[in-house]
DNA sequence: ACCGAAGATTTGATCGTTCAAACTTTCCGC
DNA sequence: GCGGAAAGTTTGAACGATCAAATCTTCGGT
């Protein structure tokens, strides 16, 4: 084989011109149907595809979303980035675009980075995700008017309305408050929660779901459970040594939620080492981990959020980025997705009589996923 | 601002012509100094960057790597392919090359996904990860021409050394034989290997670490230590049942052994269950979860892997994908990279006496690192 | 001071596609 | 069967860069 053939073998082969070849694969409507299957079987005798620069460049679009690999993958959370990455470039690649990765240090080398792939038109948008209180990626993106959508609310400003400022997020506060209720309707009260310092967008919403789930069931205002609440900074250990903690003090409590499966795994370990094998925990993200170790935990349906996220910067079925400002007049900005419970041994294991070296329930039960 | 500048526009402002700018670009050495430093100060003046898609058209090169995102992260173990490509697009942004993700349901799709990126000339080369006997990809991409490294060997067949097949690997073999020196070196005999059933590449090689440390320590041939090895499927609840087993049958064992940390920690699971607070277990692939809970474990080196991959793909130093074949004489065409041991609380707390209700060594020590 | 080669710079063509406008054919009503 | 709009197709130009070859400069040797 020589080389690739170009629209023109085709044009030749199918006795067309250029441009009708062209048309056929563009707006196939406009050309006649005989033409069109002459076309279109001149295309696959030759195997013909279209050179994708070339037709970057004459179009002025490269089809790609830029994302940001994280510095390091968070620990145990950091594969929620890797699984979105997933669902986001299979749809992005049935909408014919295609996703293309970078790394950067810090937000201002991202924002270099950001620059540099708009310049160089190696990018139609962006995927921001980590989002935090007044980030500036997001202000330089608005002010330059790239097209952007941010997995994760921009927290703290006014914003969130704002048309400018695209985003897609998880309810943390109602898969929160879905885990409490389903351990409330499981008989139990004295739900506690184990968070992170107050402060981040994220955590203190994932903390009101828990707040309204107690509210609503007893009655309770936020101040009274508050002492049922935990703060510890992310990290296995540091939960672990917070529940020990708390078990050690005497504290009261029947069950716990967690704001993440990373804080979920040290209370797990902390209260089975103390001795409470069916103790309920529930954690958040739905990690690997949570399924390797049968936690329950509350699913962030990241296809669901990478649809989301296409449908911001593509429009319901667009195949290609809408230009910042753009969308119908009645369409949000945004989209919040309901995530969905995951039951597994950790919270729902009935007490069973332990026997020497084993233990209860060492068969794996058939995960049951919940979805409400 | 009307729109980017060109070329054109940096010539004129610098007063020379298109391809001297271009020269300062691509070649400078080629251009005399004071007309260089006249470019590049109209380059900076200007904001102006190369437009992606022309110079790709032109050199008919993308400048791209494919990489296939794995249908499913595969567990735990999901985090390995996480941050080996976070090490490649930091690297390969660094040679002027980027990654594009694409997925793809099985083999036979994926070898789709190849032909039409390449057809499209999206990309330069293919990284492929999860490589099995007789891969057919493999077979596919050698047959085409289409340059590509391996991550993982191209196992069982006789073309290890095959210059058509690139390859990089981790030494799973020497990760587990240090691991295993490790333990003895700790005064322990009967080491245990808890790995997969025979039959796959990297599951075989990881345990012939393991027989040949138990050998070289103790002269025993592995037929003499094979009641020390136990078989599973990949996964925690499977490990834990495998090892609650080998407790429950009272086999006499000091330590173990694992070819990954799903497996290790369903063992850890086991034994710590089983009343055995201080049983030493080491993982492999020290996933984020390895380093959550204080698994000793067996670093990849995904930083080394991916450097290894980029060296074939593009020599030394070079910034654009050698054609396959090419290579110097002298040139191996793989890389196996020696891991590196991750020692934590997993393999080397002292026996403490437990007190109610709290666990022993409640401190997360800090991580040691040790090479070797 | 002249010649030729090496060095530096410019010019014209080209990569493969789509846009915009021109051109040709079809179809309908009268 | 004619005019004219609509539908279908073709032509020339352009996207922004680099390649290849042509041209202009510089410089050392005689």
């Amino acid at each position: 084989m020589a080389q690739l053939p170009t629209v023109d073998d085709v044009a030749q082969r199918a006795g067309v011109s250029r441009q009708t070849v062209s048309n056929v694969l563009n707006s196939p409507e406009i050309v006649r149907e005989a033409t069109r299957l002459r076309v279109e079987s001149a295309i696959s005798e030759l195997g013909y595809r279209p050179h994708a620069s070339a037709r970057r460049l004459r179009t002025r679009q490269s089809s790609t979303i830029g994302v940001r690999l994280d510095p390091i993958s968070n620990g145990i959370s950091g594969s929620i980035l890797d699984r979105y990455l997933h669902a986001l470039t299979e749809q992005a690649d049935e909408r014919g675009m295609r996703i293309m990765l970078f790394t950067a240090q810090d937000e201002a080398d991202e924002i270099e980075h950001y620059e540099r792939l708009r310049d160089g038109a190696d990018v139609d948008a962006f995927v921001l995700t980590g989002t935090r209180y007044d980030d500036p990626r997001i202000e330089w993106l608005a002010r330059e008017r790239v097209p952007f959508v941010a997995f994760g609310r921009p927290w703290g400003s006014e914003n969130l309305e704002d048309p400018d400022r695209l985003w897609v997020d998880v309810d943390g506060q109602a898969g929160v408050r879905m885990a409490t209720e389903h351990l409330i309707g499981r008989g139990h009260r004295r739900i506690g929660y184990l968070g992170w310092p107050a402060g981040s967008g994220t955590g203190d919403d994932r903390r009101r779901g828990w707040e309204t789930a107690m509210a609503s069931a007893f009655g309770s205002d936020p101040a009274e459970v508050a002492d049922l609440a935990t703060e510890t900074d992310e990290g296995v250990p540091t939960a672990r040594r917070a529940i020990e903690e708390l078990v050690r003090s005497g504290a009261d409590l029947e069950a716990l939620v967690c704001a993440s499966d990373s804080l979920a795994l040290g209370a797990m370990m902390a209260v089975r080492e103390a001795g409470l094998p069916h103790f309920p925990v529930f954690g958040f993200d739905n990690t690997p981990v949570a399924q390797a170790v049968g936690l329950s935990s509350v699913d962030q349906r990241l296809a669901d959020v990478a649809a989301g996220t296409l449908e911001l910067l593509m429009g319901a079925t667009g195949r290609r980025v809408l230009p910042p400002g753009y969308a119908a007049r009645d369409d949000p900005r945004h989209r919040l997705i309901t995530p969905q419970l995951v039951v597994r041994r950790s919270s729902h294991l009935e007490p069973v009589e332990e026997a020497g070296g084993t233990m209860p329930g060492n068969r794996e039960p058939t995960e049951k996923e919940q979805s409400t």
